[in-house]
DNA sequence: GTCGCTGCAAAACGTTTGCATTTAG
DNA sequence: CTAAATGCAAACGTTTTGCAGCGAC
């Protein structure tokens, strides 16, 4: 599922897509910037910047927020990550494999998050943007509730 | 449709409710909360916090910021106001009105935000929920596009 | 007279930016 | 050598909080 880490060749394909990008802009690559997105494509799931910069600070301790960021941004730019916000405060990304696209389930006692596919919905969106005349460009779709787990967990104390 | 303000039949039952919330509560009605509810339940759409200070002190300039956080947290704690994120930074607010439940559609180049209900998707969403084994509890579903006066804005100045 | 509420200003939060220094090309 | 990238700390915009004084009940 889209929550395990890209695969070995996946890694090679969103490497290759990034120094495409930075060679048509003319960007370096630079030690902090391998690491920090060596680290990213690894990841697996929704990272915060927090998260990613201590994974990337077990490596080199010396690496600022500020290149987290922007490193960040430069992905987001590039196309080869998503921000999200799951109303939790801050951003959090994920590796944003050129094809494939889901919506995600929160828990919102324990944070999980479950990544999504319905067909279904994507041609219903198409319709209602159709019927109020928008081009429709991307859409956040996310359902929030309680995780088996934690419901289980839930009516265990309750009663 | 529910980007009109609400009408009087509205504002009285919403006034009801929220009386019912404070008494129950222990709180207290004060001039300054009074007058922000006012204007918020009068208000259209998707008002920012900004917006509503500025509604408030052509009544009362005196009025300060904390206050309206602090009676649009009490709004939402009573369940009579929706925070919502539409990504421009900051949290808007609208009025819940009990039983109607709508998702947005927002046009990426003049902010405007229209609002859509589709039962299928509904339908669809709880069957998803389903899947995962999930206890939904709410959900956020936004379309961002681009509204028909931009699209043609922007088709006119191209090629 | 309580105790909750207000207004202010200060702090907090995640994020961005300016700048001197380092480093890739 | 030049221009881009780094790391730090300071600035940012939004939201929250501490506190002395005020006002509802």
């Amino acid at each position: 599922m889209g929550q395990t880490p890209a695969s070995a060749r996946d890694i090679a394909s969103l490497r290759k897509r990034l120094e495409a990008y930075m060679e048509r802009n003319g960007l370096r690559s630079t030690t902090q910037r391998r690491l920090v997105t060596e680290v990213f494509f690894r990841s697996d799931g929704h990272v915060s910047i927090e998260e990613l910069l201590s994974a990337v600070r077990r490596h080199d301790p010396r690496v600022g927020y500020a290149t987290v960021y922007r490193t960040l941004k430069l992905l987001k730019e590039s196309g080869l990550a998503h921000e999200r916000h799951f109303g939790d405060g801050m951003s959090r990304y994920e590796v944003h494999a050129e094809d494939e696209h889901h919506d995600h389930l929160i828990c919102t006692e324990c944070g999980r998050i479950v990544e999504f596919e319905e067909p279904a919905i994507e041609r219903l969106q198409e319709r209602v943007a159709r019927r109020y005349g928008f081009r429709l460009t991307r859409h956040k779709h996310e359902l929030y509730g309680v995780c088996p787990p934690c419901d289980r967990a839930a009516r265990g104390k309750a009663t």
